[in-house]
DNA sequence: CTAATTTGACCCAC
DNA sequence: GTGGGTCAAATTAG
């Protein structure tokens, strides 16, 4: 039902970060450097294939320019730079999509309309939004709604560009996926105010190392409105606040790899990461797995 | 008054 | 030339 189309030559990198994010926790090193070392290492491969490098649209150019040739000029900016395929032909090189098919169309963003198509063939109208950012934070993401056809109560939704803007409203700091409060799992959010306030979670996580079951990384996909949504098993001394990640972010990230600014807010990209794992082959027991979930919404 | 939506026109890849 | 994506003025809603 839902699809996605990875940048060219990105398989490889889908690979590499599928492979970090289900890695498994090695004896030798800290397991909150292993976790910051995965989401670095998933986010730099991400950043690694995003397209959005070649979009080239001047942001603050558009609001404030009125006449024609302004507006021929900034369309020409704005254009997607096409690339010739091995036949000489022009073929469009957009950034990132996905679309999915969902009953429901609040995805928690903030989206402005700002058009509506008659698509031939189509019985429903495709309604077009932007991101209700794209001129005070520069939000490039934008959407398209078409109701289907055959399902009335479902909408296809295209998703274009990456959300480069610090509003994910309706997104809950902490979300618990499996309210278990005996597990082990620590909350780890990198949102301005994920603050997690070890007092209150603390004593509901006895020992890590006592439940090998509790090592695993595990994945859990929620709702269709939701983010998705990844949980570590990690100890409970690990208590990280915003600013603790930044800077551990970026201890880890030292070596060379970037955390672009393309990469504010992965999620479509680690949904489609997630689409692609066979669970029944990972090496840990999901059963087991009821964790609380980690908002990875990692925004710079 | 400000923000959101509507809608016709414009633009460009195909 | 056409279809689809976007712009922006006009209109509507809060």
């Amino acid at each position: 039902m839902d699809s996605c189309s990875w940048p060219e030559g990105s398989p490889s990198c889908r690979s590499k970060a599928i492979k970090e994010l289900i890695q498994l926790p090695e004896s030798s090193y800290c397991v909150e450097d292993q976790a910051l070392e995965m989401f670095g290492n998933t986010l730099s491969f991400m950043s690694s294939y995003s397209v959005n490098k070649v979009s080239k649209i001047p942001i603050n150019n558009i609001r404030s320019s009125n006449c024609l040739d302004d507006r021929k000029a900034i369309a020409k900016d704005k254009m997607v730079k096409t690339v010739k395929n091995s036949r000489g032909c022009y073929i469009r090189k957009r950034s990132w999509t996905s679309t999915k098919v969902t009953s429901l169309i609040d995805d928690g963003h903030v989206w402005r309309k700002y058009g509506q198509k008659e698509i031939i063939n189509a019985k429903h109208k495709r309604n077009y939004y932007r991101c209700t950012h794209k001129f005070d934070q520069g939000c490039q993401a934008t959407k398209q709604v078409q109701q289907t056809e055959h399902e009335p109560t479902k909408y296809k939704i295209t998703y274009n560009r990456h959300h480069t803007c610090n509003n994910f409203l309706s997104t809950p700091q902490m979300i618990y996926d499996s309210i278990n409060l005996e597990d082990t799992s620590i909350l780890l959010s990198f949102e301005s105010n994920g603050l997690v306030d070890k007092e209150q979670v603390g004593s509901h996580f006895p020992s890590y190392m006592h439940d090998k079951s509790k090592e695993a990384l595990s994945f859990s996909e929620l709702t269709d409105n939701q983010p998705l949504l990844f949980d570590f098993s990690l100890p409970s001394n690990l208590i990280v606040s915003d600013h603790s990640a930044h800077s551990l972010m970026s201890t880890r990230l030292a070596h060379g790899d970037v955390i672009s600014k393309e990469v504010y807010s992965p999620i479509f990209e680690m949904d489609q990461i997630f689409e692609t794992i066979d669970y029944s082959e990972n090496p840990f027991d999901l059963a087991h797995c009821e964790l609380i979930s980690l908002n990875y919404s990692y925004n710079v």
